[in-house]
DNA sequence: TTGACAAATTAATAAATTATTATATCATAA
DNA sequence: TTATGATATAATAATTTATTAATTTGTCAA
């Protein structure tokens, strides 16, 4: 057993900046999709059928967190997952909901 | 390996909430506090060097999202921990900082 | 070098948060 | 029953964030 609430004043403000750029319905949309791969923000705008400057604003959000990072392929521009605290994150948000269907839901 | 992005609108937004309750450095001092058990305000004060009412009120975002909960004693309002998931991204959250001492860090 | 597509930036307004101060409630002890 | 300690609520100003729309930048193909 350790001491585990070792965390500066800057730290906690570091990780609450951390949860607000995550705390959107739109950002863990965003971040769930991205979970399986990247996509550029017409593909994300198609699916989650937004128009194209609110998604490239709360991208620009994510981004600024460092929670995803992104590559330029042709004209497009692919995001992808950069800090996996989020998804870890989101899969603990979603325990919940997920209980629901517990036996199939062992392990992954 | 099963789905695991079944969530509604409703659900990202009920996660969202509950991550804007969190996102907040004062907050998530008092949910590691609380960790240990429970704290009525004029601990809290104490511990955090902070304002009753700034206390209160954050203590009451908290509760209103179900995070914390309380038992009166005597004149006192004691809180702890409600829902256990904040123990958890909190302890994701802190994974960078802890890194350094991942010596005496294996598993509590 | 123009047109068309992809993405980012900017602007403007509305809405929500935060911090602060003052006040109210409420149980207990004197 | 009054004073006190502990907590909650209210009210306000200051700051941030969200939303929506318009504009700009950049890249490629015709």
């Amino acid at each position: 057993m350790l001491e585990e609430k070792l965390v500066t004043l800057e730290q906690y403000e570091e990780m609450s900046e951390f949860l607000k750029a995550l705390a959107h319905p739109l950002r863990l949309k965003i971040v769930d999709l991205l979970s399986d791969g990247e996509l550029c923000v017409k593909d994300l705008c198609n699916i989650l059928n937004a128009p194209q400057p609110t998604i490239s604003q709360n991208i620009g959000i994510l981004k600024d967190a460092k929670i995803i990072c992104y590559r330029k392929k042709a004209q497009k521009t692919c995001y992808r997952i950069k800090d996996k605290r989020a998804l870890e994150i989101l899969k603990i948000l979603k325990q919940p909901y997920m209980e629901d269907c517990e036996n199939k839901n062992t392990e992954e």
